[in-house]
This record gives C-alpha cells, sequence and structure tokens, in this order.
DNA sequence: AATCAACATAATGTATGACATTAAATATAT
DNA sequence: ATATATTTAATGTCATACATTATGTTGATT
C-alpha cells in the first residue's frame, strides 16, 4: 500500500465519467460508483473526481455520494483528505457487488475455508447456549420447526438451512458471529451453481437441526457443539467428496 | 444483554438528554452518543432519540449524527427504519470508542477468539507463499527490514507488529484476509489497555518477523506457516498467563 | 539559488431547511 | 373482529451556503 507512488494522479474528467455512467441511472451509488472505477481502470493510489462532480453525474445529491464515500472509508476501501480528495486503497470490482465482502476460492481452497468457518460455528453455538433466553428458546424452536416443515414442503433445501443458522446467530447476541460467517460462507455458494453443480450439497444436515435446537434451548453446552461438529463433518466430508471427482 | 425484549421501548426525554450532555461540547458525536447511551442506560432493543433532537442536544448538524449513526449501522451496531427510528442492535461502551468493530470480550473468551485468529494467519501465509511476486517479495523484505528498524529505535512496538502482518495480508493478495483478522484481532485490543494492562503481549514475537518474511519471498510454505505457528503458539501462551493471573 | 512565510485554492467538513418516502399507529368501514 | 384507508413520526434525499484545512504558489529574505 505504501508503495504506489502518491504522485501518480489519474483524474477522471467529465466527458468521461459522463460516458460511462449515463445509463446506469437509478443505480444504488456504490454500485455505479464501482462500476464507474473499474471501466475507469482505478486502481489502488488513484484519485476519484469530487464529491460534487460523482454527484452531478449519477444525478445524486451530494450528502448520498458523501455517505457512500465514507461508507467505504469507514471500510478501508478509500482515504479520504480535504485538498487531497478521495483516493482508493484497495481493490473494488463489481464481482463484490452482490457479495461485498467474498472471498474468492477456488475450489481448492474450499477446504482451508471450512476450516476456518467451523470453530466459528461453534464458537456461535457454544455463546447461544449460554445466552438465550427463555423467550428466544421458544422463538428458535418454533422457528427449526417451521423451517423443516417448508423444507418438507418442496421448498429449497438452502433456504431452511440458511434461516436455521442464521436463527443461531441471533441467539447468541452477538451480531458480528453472522457478519464473519457470512463473508466466509458467501465463498461456498459458488458450489452450489455451476459448472459442476453441487446443489444437494449440505442437505443431509438438516435432519439434524431440531436436536441441536433442543440441545441449544436446554443450555447443554456439550450435546449442542456436538451436534455442530457432526454437521460440520459432514460438510466437510461432501466437500472432499466433490473435489476428489474433480480430480 | 440478550434479556431485552425488543417491546420495552426506552426513550430519552429532553430534559435527561440536556442534562447528560450540556458539558461534552466539543466532543466526537459518536463518543458523545456513545456517552449518552452509556450513562442513560440503553441496552440492545432500545431506542434512541430521533436524529434532529440528537443533533439539537449535542449541537451540531443533523448530517453530522447521520453519518455517525450510519457507520454504526454498517459496523451493524445499530438497526434504522423509517418510522422505527434508531435501535440499539449491540452493546456499545465507551471502552470500545477506539476501536469500532470491537467483538466484546471478556478475558475468558480471548482464548476461543485467538482459535479463530490461528487458522486465519496460518491461511494467509500459505496464501502469500503461492502468490507472492518478485516485486512485492523486495517490498516485504524492506518492509520488515524498516518495521523492525522503527521498533529498534523505541517506538511502540505495535506499529512494527501491525504493519507486518498487514504487509503478509497485502502480499496475499486476498483483500478479506485483513478485513476478517482485523476484526476479530480488534478484540485483542482490550487486553492492551488497563485494567490489567498487557501492553508488551507480543512483543516478543517480533524478532520473528523477519525470517517469516524470508521464508515467505522464498517460497519456502512449510517453514514460513512453522514461523506463524510458532508466532501465534507464543500470543497464546501469553494470553493464558494473563488468564491465570486474573483468577 | 534555497529556504521559509504568507496567501490562494480546491477539496472535504458542517449546518440548515425543505421536501420525499416509508412503515408504524390509528381510525374507519365491512 | 378483520380488513382497509388515513395519519404521522421518523428516516431518506437534495440543495445551498459556509467553515476548515491540506496543498500549491507566490514572494520575500537570506
Amino acid at each position: 500500500m505504501s508503495k504506489v507512488s502518491a504522485s501518480k494522479i489519474k483524474p477522471i474528467d467529465a466527458e468521461m465519467l459522463e460516458h460511462l455512467v449515463a445509463s446506469e441511472n437509478g443505480r444504488d451509488v456504490l454500485e455505479a460508483l464501482t462500476l464507474m472505477i473499474e471501466r475507469a481502470g482505478l486502481g489502488i493510489g488513484d484519485r476519484l473526481p469530487p464529491e460534487i462532480e460523482i454527484a452531478k453525474k449519477l444525478n445524486v445529491g451530494r450528502s448520498k455520494v458523501r455517505e457512500a464515500l465514507i461508507a467505504w472509508q469507514n471500510m478501508g476501501i478509500v482515504t479520504r483528505n480535504k485538498k487531497a480528495g478521495t483516493r482508493l486503497a484497495a481493490e473494488v470490482s463489481s464481482n463484490d457487488l452482490h457479495m461485498p465482502l467474498t472471498l474468492k476460492l477456488e475450489a481448492e481452497s474450499l477446504l482451508r475455508t471450512h476450516a476456518v468457518r467451523r470453530p466459528l460455528e461453534i464458537e456461535v453455538v457454544r455463546v447461544a447456549c449460554r445466552n438465550v433466553t427463555e423467550q428466544q428458546g421458544r422463538v428458535i424452536l418454533a422457528r427449526a420447526t417451521e423451517l423443516i416443515a417448508v423444507y418438507e414442503a418442496g421448498e429449497d433445501w438452502r433456504t431452511a438451512d440458511h434461516g436455521f443458522h442464521i436463527t443461531i446467530y441471533e441467539a447468541s447476541g452477538n451480531p458480528l458471529f453472522e457478519q464473519l460467517i457470512r463473508q466466509i460462507q458467501d465463498g461456498f455458494n459458488a458450489i452450489y451453481e455451476a459448472p459442476f453443480g453441487r446443489a444437494h450439497l449440505g442437505q443431509a444436515t438438516i435432519p439434524l437441526h431440531l436436536p441441536l435446537a433442543k440441545a441449544i434451548v436446554a443450555g447443554e453446552v456439550k450435546i449442542a457443539i456436538a451436534y455442530m461438529e457432526q454437521i460440520m463433518d459432514m460438510v466437510e466430508a461432501e466437500v472432499r467428496e466433490v473435489m476428489e471427482e474433480q480430480s
């Protein structure tokens, strides 16, 4: 980061901007900005146009541009300085738009990713067991039951799976868990889709949801963790299968 | 903490607010807000006053309050809804002021947090070994050497430590690693400060930085990972020490 | 010519007011 | 009682004026 010569300024001129974003009007500012940066080929250290020009070209108020840029600043994607303007501090790419914080995973690294997810999920279960209130307990059980019904009614199993895990994250009372795991898990979505579609991967874990939920509600830490470990092991085994088939 | 029922609305009335923040005027908005929330005893699910009132009582513009609240929203600390207003989604405490994305850790859970950080750091090393280019290699070595010099010149060791790890994250070419680890690591900052100040924790790992950097640049995966494991082990051992002292 | 101080400038930072939008709360009709 | 329309209180957006501050430039002093 510090190797980038600060002098390399590559501002976008007005015509360029106009051409770039004229069509994408209603889009969200961050999205439009990302597109803009990508198409203009801006990289780390390069300078963005002043807020007011971005606002003008995107047909939004300066305040909205500000909020977007400040959000990026808080994420460490840009740096902002009075006279110096806004500069990129990280690469941005439109691939990240719908999975903003995605690990870009080749199939090969799925296992290692899983190894990171596993302790997090287990930790969530531990915390949830400790913190769950009676009221939340009822919610968890109800939700787990409902999701299984939805699944058995023929709905995409992933709906049930996601819903269940999110319920547990919520029960933990620490929103950061959900953030972290989502970031990691997003990478997995790649494997559900083409080209070697493994849409069933993880489906087999659904029958374990209800027992796990019951253990959490009952505050049975050890049992709950054992269930989660089993779930993680099943996923891991399936990932391995996929990888072997591939080679 | 999670015992708060979502229906329990505890708005702050005008006099209360006035009394709370009248004196702390020039302060930063987030700081003042935090103080406000803390002193009013607001917890998860509780409602904050409308932007405009906060602005009035803090003697700042609504835009500034908005930016602060939006920043918190992006961090998952508050939720915002049109009619419903802004509600706390996480505990805030004036201890967290300088570590915005903090995992709130009791000393007891530091070890588990460390267990999550460890595989991530190791994974970064693995990826960095694979991806490092010749040019980056030079940068890494130069930077590592420079940082050690800075450290030996009497600078706070954490400057050198952070700088080094960040260099490796960058070398991995995957910006997500830095994000994830930062989020996790932020929680650790608590241990550096009061009340049981462990400002030296981790300092002993600095001599390992240069050898590790050399291994990465040389593409020696096994050796590099071994160094990182050693670093992680040292940190873990020190955390254990602290915990034992505490009990 | 080199260095330093004063000034100009261009960007972000802040304040404010008006209006748009939306989701909760309330009233009304079925 | 339940559904539907209305009100309303909050956030969302835009626009404008002004404050602040890093940077760039000019000019004086050595």
